[in-house]
Formats: C-alpha cells, sequence, structure tokens
DNA sequence: CTGCCGCTACCTATGCATAGATAGGTGTCA
DNA sequence: TGACACCTATCTATGCATAGGTAGCGGCAG
C-alpha cells in the first residue's frame, strides 16, 4: 500500500528493529527489504540516527492516535484499559515486541533525542494508565489494590515485559506466513496473563 | 578480584551488553575494558557466540544458585518471593536490565543455541515463582487473586519490563560512581511498585 | 509545441572505520 | 622444554556515509 518510500523505509526498519535490534539491522538489510540500494536511503535520512528518530515520531503519533481513538470512544475506563491492553496483545499477536523495549537494550548506543523519545514514549504510557485508574476508581467503577501508581507502572511493564517473554520462548515465526498457529511455545498468551493478573488487582477491595 | 582474565572477560562482556546490547558491543570495546588486546580475547571464547553462551550459562547457573540460596534459607513462601524480586532489585540499583531482556531484543540475530538458553532461563524464573505461589496457596499462606500461573508470568514480565522502564527514563549513570543518588529520573523504584503490586495480588481474598 | 530548467528519487562508485577472526611469534613459569 | 597467556600483524567482510551522475517528470518562456 505505502507507494510513498519513505513510509516504506519506515515500516521495514520497524520490523528490522523489533527483530533484530537497533544496532544490528544494517541499511544493506533495509536496502533489501524496500528494493532500493543502501545510498538511496540517505537521500530520505541522511543518517541512521534520524532514520530512528523518524521511526520513535512516528510509533509515539500512532500511541497518542490510539489513546485519543480509546478515550473517544468514552466507555468506561476498565473497557479503555482493556483495549490499551489489546494494542499490546496485537502485537504480542505479530510476534514483536514494543519498538521502545526494543531500542530501551542497545539505550548507550543511541543519540541523546532518541534516548528522550523512548522514556516519553513510556511515560505517556504510564501516565495514561495511571489516569484511567484514578478516574475508575473516583467513578467509583472500581477500586484498586495498593497505590494506583503502582498499578499503572506495574502494569506498562508487566506488558513490555509480557512481549519480552512471549518472543523469548515460542516466538518460532520461522518466517511462514499469516496463519500464525496461535499457541506457540510454553509462553503463549503472555499478554492475557498480565491482564487478568492485572484485572484481578481492580476488583478487589 | 577475578585476577581469572576469563572471568573478568565474562564480568565486562555482560555488563557491556547489558549497558550497549550485544551486537552493539564489539572486541575493541571488550578488550579495552579488560586492558588487553582484541586478538587475546579468541585465545579464551573463539568466537563471539561462544562468550555469548558461556556468558548465559553463567547467568542461569548464577540463578539457580540463588533460587537454592534463598529455598535452602526454608523461610516462608512470601519471604522467597520477595528475596526473589531482591535480586532484581539489586539490578535495578546497578542500571542494568536482565541480561536475557537484553539479548532477547537481538534476539533473531542470536545463534540457536544462546536463543534456546534465553528461554530456559526465563522458564525456569516463572517455574519458580510458580511453585513458591503454588506452595504458599497449599499451606494456606496467602491466597491468590486470580490463577497462580498468570500472576507467576505476570510477575516476572512485570520485572523484566520494569528493569527497562528503570533504564529508559531515569538511567543517568553517567559512567559516574558508586555513590548511587538512588532516585534518578522519574521512573525510580520500578521494581518496588512492581513488588507492591505483586503483594496486593496476594493478601486479598 | 518545443526545448530547456530544475526538481525528485534514485543510481554507481568509492571512502574510511570497524567488525570478528586468524597466523604466527614472544615471554614466562613449572 | 613445553604449555600457557598474551602479543603483533594482517585478513576479509561489512558498517555507515559521501560524491557525483542520471532518468523522468512538471513547469514555463519563447
Amino acid at each position: 500500500m505505502p507507494a510513498d518510500t519513505a513510509t516504506l523505509l519506515l515500516d521495514r526498519a520497524q520490523t528490522l528493529i523489533q527483530t533484530r535490534g537497533y544496532n544490528a539491522f544494517s541499511y544493506k538489510d533495509l536496502a533489501a527489504a524496500v528494493g532500493i540500494r543502501t545510498a538511496s536511503i540517505h537521500y530520505h535520512f541522511p543518517a541512521k540516527a534520524d532514520l530512528g528518530l523518524a521511526l520513535m515520531a512516528r510509533y509515539h503519533a500512532a500511541l497518542e492516535d490510539a489513546l485519543a481513538e480509546i478515550d473517544h470512544r468514552g466507555r468506561s475506563q476498565l473497557a479503555r484499559l482493556k483495549a490499551f491492553i489489546g494494542l499490546y496483545r496485537d502485537t504480542e499477536a505479530r510476534g514483536a515486541v514494543c519498538l521502545c523495549g526494543s531500542l530501551a537494550s542497545d539505550r548507550e548506543t543511541l543519540p541523546a533525542p532518541l534516548q528522550a523519545a523512548i522514556a516519553d514514549y513510556l511515560t505517556r504510557s504510564e501516565r495514561w494508565v495511571a489516569a484511567r485508574l484514578a478516574e475508575g476508581v473516583r467513578a467509583g467503577e472500581f477500586a484498586v489494590a495498593g497505590r494506583s501508581a503502582d498499578a499503572a507502572a506495574s502494569l506498562v511493564a508487566g506488558l513490555q515485559g509480557g512481549l519480552i517473554l512471549a518472543r523469548a520462548h515460542g516466538a518460532g515465526a520461522h518466517g511462514a506466513g499469516a496463519q500464525g498457529t496461535g499457541a506457540r511455545g510454553t509462553g503463549a498468551h503472555v499478554v492475557d496473563r498480565v491482564q487478568r493478573s492485572f484485572l484481578a488487582l481492580l476488583h478487589s477491595a
């Protein structure tokens, strides 16, 4: 669909980073994936750091869109939180990890603006979850066992880590196809498990 | 302390991987950190993959030792779980992430045995936590909100993700010293938050 | 309508640094 | 003497990046 080469480059680069890591993907890989020469990539993104930055900007924008979408539908706070978790479930289904999680591992080798972008993304997620929790409690929709702020941080951490666990075992994805057997390896559906534990935290009290 | 060069190499390599990622650290970096030439590294570890594998083997062995230590002290299951979480708190305090979490990001570029070692480590952690929970419930020590298996996966995921969050914001660690200001950045003490949320899951019911 | 201008989006060719790895030599201690 | 632990020197492959060239398009002056 994206006849736009720059967009295609971002798409492929994101996939490569999420599967191979920022430092392990090369312009050669990316060029091959897109069907142009490595030098042409520099036309669109002067340096690798520019590509990374553009990628995080787009990723963050997509998060904002998704959160706005969820909030706009204006359902219960619980439903919103479930929808948020659903975003991670989709990522898990694609056998991917969060772009942030992947970049965070190579943190020290990344340019400062990129490091900041990663932190922003995670902070934004955490704040949004915390706000949903606070609102849900205020409206008497549910009670949170323990502190809301702890639960928010814990959920985001659990989701990020969940993606790592899911891909670490299972994973597989031998380049296969779109079928997706569903249950691959022992650690399938980690995000579901995280969701259930998180929800168990809410109804009590 | 470790006059043993091989051990020193493993130590430094582990630090490098945990801060820069597997593919972003080079033999040159490692040689500089240890004080020998790059070629000498090959004497101890013929290829980079051998080093990675030895590292994971040692890391897994350390986990087994730590778990055995915890179990051997034979306290309550709750105390054991807290001690387990304490391992991650120590890692967070050092500004590091779990070796597995770091390696998992570069997964596709790693040799198969190393991929397997990562999965083993995480599975082992999860199984141990699940066993503690089951035993605690059996002994009437506590009740678990939701399913024990979910809580176990959720805790391991939360701890792994927690380390990522902690380092993503805050982090800092400008190579400084051993003081450790304690509160660095907004997301300090994420592991504590995960612990509190996890414990909130236990007392209820 | 034609012919040139300049832009976009790519190309080939090349540069320089670094990657991991190897061969073979050196010093030291049992 | 010989094994161990390290060295120097060197190799090939690959990394990201640059320089400079060109095909194809739209606009517009004559």
